[in-house]
RNA sequence: GUGGGUGUAGUUCAGUUGGUAGAGCCCCUGAUUGUGGUUCAGGUGGUCGCCGGUUCAAGCCCGGUCACCCACCCCA
């Protein structure tokens, strides 16, 4: 009996391909971060349990976490998402420069079924910013947000920001006569609605309201509105803070000018922690149909900590649903998917040759060059194909002869030409 | 946890009413013994997911099982 071939469902293997296009994904993630003044964290990748079952959503914690008891007898979890664990970094530090700007890419766990876009083991990038209650700091993270897009060269019209806010919606409801009790499943039937053909979304809706048809009605109202002057709504929402707020925030949206973000009342996320405004990222087209991207403000994470009051305001982003948007529009460069392993390659004409080969590698190597040489043994010809293959643009051949000369023949195999040189002016050619 | 689909060569897939297993690509060898790509000639490679049943005969029919994919739930 041998032992499969297989990793464990879920679990995350790369070949160096796809490696590679991760890569480009991370990076220009972080790139994006950097630029907009934000630092780099890590945490610890096993929790205690509880760090998630207070505030994460009983559904990810109690069915989809990885949690086992370790050897010492404590419950603990391989952690769903990071926010948590940020929010203690920054409640246990005594005298952090508040408001701090932090940005992270950690390997999260969820124990479910795997399918397009979501699997058990994958990477979520994740930016926020704690102790400003400012909104200027949900529209820094938006501005980043849409930075990211814009550095992967996304033309805004292949993707949406819809957000709204939690406090606002919950005062809306209310008003629309929803009571505490039910609010909970309004949230959720809401979240459903693009999901769902309008009447059976309509009855769904319905039963979540205790089946009062008129408060249904005034849902329905609400989630329909597509602008915030909408007389109805704001007859409906006098003298509201929290409606105000959203005011105010659309204001400094329109102000900057993100085309891509737009008020969505049915935007609500999943997450039990968000406070205020949420937004998600969302692909326009029809292929990837989850958000890419989740967030908005917690404001009583870092409080579990300890008596600090400290408000955050941040969004996690799936590497993995990234790349498939990036994918499906053609956004993965040529040059990161075909991108060579080296600039020249050593090709060895006898095994005589071996140690002088190697010699030559080695001093190429020095001059910060990428530099192959061939371990294979085989013919020369069958070299140059290796060279090929993997898409290198130069092989120096070294054989009896270059060691008694010192001149090394160098082939360009995108035009054929060999050039003839020493050393020196091999990797000068070569720079 | 629920529902649907698919399992045949390294890979993508074809395989007729049940009759001894096929193609493209990849890979290997040679034409070219120190120079790749193109071309040409040849070649390796299969427990038809697994177990059982029906049959003279099963890749094909039946039952079970496992794996993967897709959708739902939930969420990045």
């Amino acid at each position: 009996m041998s032992l499969s071939t297989k990793p464990l469902s879920g679990m995350r293997q790369r070949l160096p391909g796809e490696f590679r296009i991760e890569k480009f994904v991370t990076e220009t993630l972080c790139l994006s971060s950097v630029r907009a003044g934000f630092e780099e964290y890590d945490g610890p990748v096993i929790e205690p349990l509880g760090l998630f079952a207070a505030k994460s959503g009983s559904e990810l914690v109690g069915r989809q976490s990885y949690c086992f008891k370790d050897r010492g007898g404590r419950e603990v979890i391989l952690r769903p998402e990071m926010t948590p664990s940020l929010a203690r970094m920054v409640a246990a530090q005594g005298e952090l420069q508040l408001p701090v700007r932090w940005f992270s890419t950690p390997l999260c766990y969820r124990y479910e079924r795997p399918q397009r876009g979501r699997v058990r083991e994958f990477l979520q990038f994740n930016l926020d910013i704690l102790g400003s209650e400012n909104l200027a700091a949900e529209l820094e993270v938006i501005l980043v947000l849409q930075g990211i897009m814009k550095s992967f060269k996304a033309p805004s019209s292949i993707y949406r920001i819809g957000w709204s806010s939690r406090r606002f919606m919950s005062d809306a409801l209310a008003r629309c006569g929803v009571t505490k009790e039910l609010t909970g499943g309004v949230f959720s039937a809401i979240d459903k609605r693009d999901k769902m053909k309008a009447d059976a979304w309509a009855d769904f809706l319905l039963g979540a309201c205790g089946g009062n048809s008129v408060v249904a009605r005034q849902v329905i109202s609400l989630v329909s509105v597509e602008f915030l002057s909408d007389p109805w709504l704001m007859d409906l929402m006098s003298g509201s803070s929290a409606f105000q707020e959203v005011v105010e925030f659309n204001e400094l949206l329109q102000g900057v000018g993100i085309p891509s973000a737009v008020f969505s009342p049915g935007v609500v996320r999943g997450l039990d922690y968000y406070t205020g405004i949420v937004f998600e990222l969302m692909d326009t087209g029809g292929e990837n149909n989850r958000s890419l991207c989740g967030g908005g403000r917690y404001d009583n994470l870092v409080g579990l900590f300890g008596n600090k009051k400290i408000s955050g305001v941040g969004f996690g982003l799936g590497v993995l649903t990234l790349t498939l948007f990036l994918e499906t529009y053609k956004l993965i460069p040529d040059s990161v998917r075909e991108a060579a392993p080296a600039d020249v390659y050593i090709a060895v004409a006898s095994s005589d040759a071996t140690a002088a080969a190697g010699l030559l590698a080695a001093s190429i190597r020095d001059e910060g060059i990428r530099v192959m040489m061939d371990v294979s043994g085989k013919k020369l010809g069958k070299q140059f194909s290796e060279a090929s293959r993997y898409g290198i643009p130069f092989v120096v051949t070294v054989g009896p002869d270059e060691v008694e000369t010192g001149e090394y023949k160098m082939k360009n195999l995108s035009d054929g030409k060999i050039f003839t040189g020493s050393l020196a002016e091999i990797t000068g050619r070569l720079k």
